[in-house]
DNA sequence: CATGAATGAGCCTTCATTCAT
DNA sequence: AATGAATGAAGGCTCATTCAT
């Protein structure tokens, strides 16, 4: 579980590095791991080439190889360190709050930042979770996490009971509306940005309490 | 693009044609376009091969390019026969309708078909619409006509005013929850069917009202 | 079973092809595995290259894979050819026989002739028997087929009884000395090419009579 | 190179070294041409990776090329190494005979048994001598030694003598009939082992005497 | 209108070899 | 003497697309 600066950061904005003779393994792994979700991010899965990665990396292409059997497994490693960061990051949101309303207007903006971040990656998600049953099994796989979290979550605040399957529409809905947000949709279909908000936390809110 | 027989009829379960030599260029298209729809279904878009969905149609290679100009052009005319298809069975069903449960109900159960038997097709959109400045444009335009069928609908419906952010809200979470439907996600989560089902009418039925 | 004019020809001295833009399936692949041939014999099997094998027989890359799925098949096909283009060729020498040193005399000729021009794909083939089991199966085949025919020949022939065993026997020493021949060792270690060639008439001869 | 007990034992069977970090570069040496014949032996000259090497051997990539400055040169090490305990256990055989049946017989297990052993390393023994000229030189040297050798010993047995044609032929024939005995050709081919022995027997000792 | 052989850019992957430590 | 991260040329193979028939 990678959590750490170079990927939490924005992996869109990340200059590419200068060519380094030699470092930990550790760290040309997360090298590549965040250069992998720059270009996802960029082009989307498809749209990468692992010679690219390697490359947008600071590193050849043998160098690739060593780490990752495939694009595949690469893809899942950047995926693991988005998820990680993104709960990383609620966590410590939801930890420090206490008016609701903040709370939730606070999760609403931090996801929106993180969809918009991983716009690419997430672009290509659903594809892949169609396509791959590798990654079909690790999705589901955070899917029952998220699920889990946000029972533990709701309980720790003291909110209204809700079944498993009202949680997985939940979050069904701000996913995929954070995703429209990051793919700029809302400009797009004449509809208000602030409006949107507003409705989403009112949304997230009302799972809070 | 019409929606004729071939296409509104379960595209993943149509068999493979036998080889129709000579036909009228609209009827060849149209197998075409059933072929890879069936095809993208199947496998997705990138796990599609052009070549393929000519043989699958039951024509050479050479035939498919006499028609389309290139792969993405028939994604969209798939997509466009897809849309074009579940709107008709959509406002058949409306039209009929009084019992707004009764009504709410058959919408449903209607979407979850429809989502899943465009399952792959759908799977593939969001990276081609990330990816694909055409798709995009193409994508957003049904978009800004759904909305526009929502609006009208209920307004010939009596339903209660929404704004168009709140409707664009509630298209964002039907259609990820139907997808998940789609995906098989619900028995791999340990949600209940039903229970799932229900509360979707209940959210159909309060867009209507 | 390819037993034509291209390959029972000298595969190490035909000219490359112009490119022919459009053939017969038949014609492309017998002139893939000419040139196949031709590398292989030039070369070795892993100095060859696949791409280079379509461009030496005057296609692209892509050509050869529509007709050989990978390297291996096309050595197979290519040995194939070589396996018939010699049986054949022996058979016509020993149909016209009657004396038999004439006819061992003719058949070293021949058997010198055809390691001559296969030498590279021989040269190849122990590793490839021993590294690889289709090919290993395939090898022993014609291994079989090899004593099959030696004891019918044998027989028609009205020469003694052998056993299997000394026909194998005789079948490696035939194999590796003509090999020897063709890869130039003779010269190199100072022994005399028409005595060798004497010694092996007469050993052929006795397998015949 | 020395014939130690590590390249004269069963280069097949030694066990993979445990780390030695630092020795006599000799002793380096020595492990890695043995870890090389292992492999060899096992998948062959181009299924072997040089990097592998190292690793059997319990060094590191860079370790390899300090000894050795390619890969060809390891297996002419290999090959050396072969050679040399071949002939010196022959000659030992040879130094304790005296009646020639039995001593032909005990050459031919022997002989058996080194093809075995060494069964990879001489399949691809014929490629590298078609393909790479300084494979050839160093195969014809060997060539020409054992030819040497057999004049010798025939002399010193007081045999019979023969051309250096003969004798090469003599070498080809027992050289491919171990050979496929090695790569376990004779069960396939429905052929009798011990008749096969026998055969060889009797053409080993016509040979000596 | 239809055919299908042919194209070739481009991606994925391997592995012999180098070199900074 | 040894390490092992890094290199990058080279090759295998795919697939969207073209075009002569």
């Amino acid at each position: 579980m990678v959590v750490n600066g170079l990927l939490s950061a924005h992996p869109g904005k990340t200059l590419k590095s200068s060519r380094p003779r030699r470092g930990s393994p550790k760290q040309t792994r997360e090298r590549l791991v965040a250069a992998a979700a720059r270009l996802f991010n960029r082009v989307g899965y498809h749209g990468t080439d692992s010679n690219r990665i390697a490359e947008e990396a600071g590193y050849s292409t043998g160098t690739f190889y060593k780490h990752f059997s495939d694009k595949r497994e690469i893809f899942l490693a950047a995926y693991e360190a988005w998820v990680s960061s993104e709960w990383q990051a609620l966590s410590a949101e939801l930890s420090r709050g206490n008016d609701s309303e903040a709370v939730a207007r606070r999760l609403v903006m931090l996801s929106i930042d993180f969809h918009t971040r991983w716009r690419g990656l997430r672009a290509s998600l659903l594809e892949l979770v169609f396509s791959d049953a590798v990654v079909r099994r690790f999705y589901r796989e955070q899917r029952r996490r998220q699920l889990e979290v946000m029972r533990n979550l709701r309980a720790k605040l003291g909110g209204p009971p809700r079944s498993r399957e009202e949680d997985a529409i939940h979050l069904y809905t701000t996913e995929r509306t954070f995703d429209a947000f990051a793919q700029g949709e809302f400009p797009d279909l004449g509809l208000d940005r602030e409006t949107v908000i507003e409705a989403m936390i009112q949304k997230v809110r009302s799972m809070l309490v």
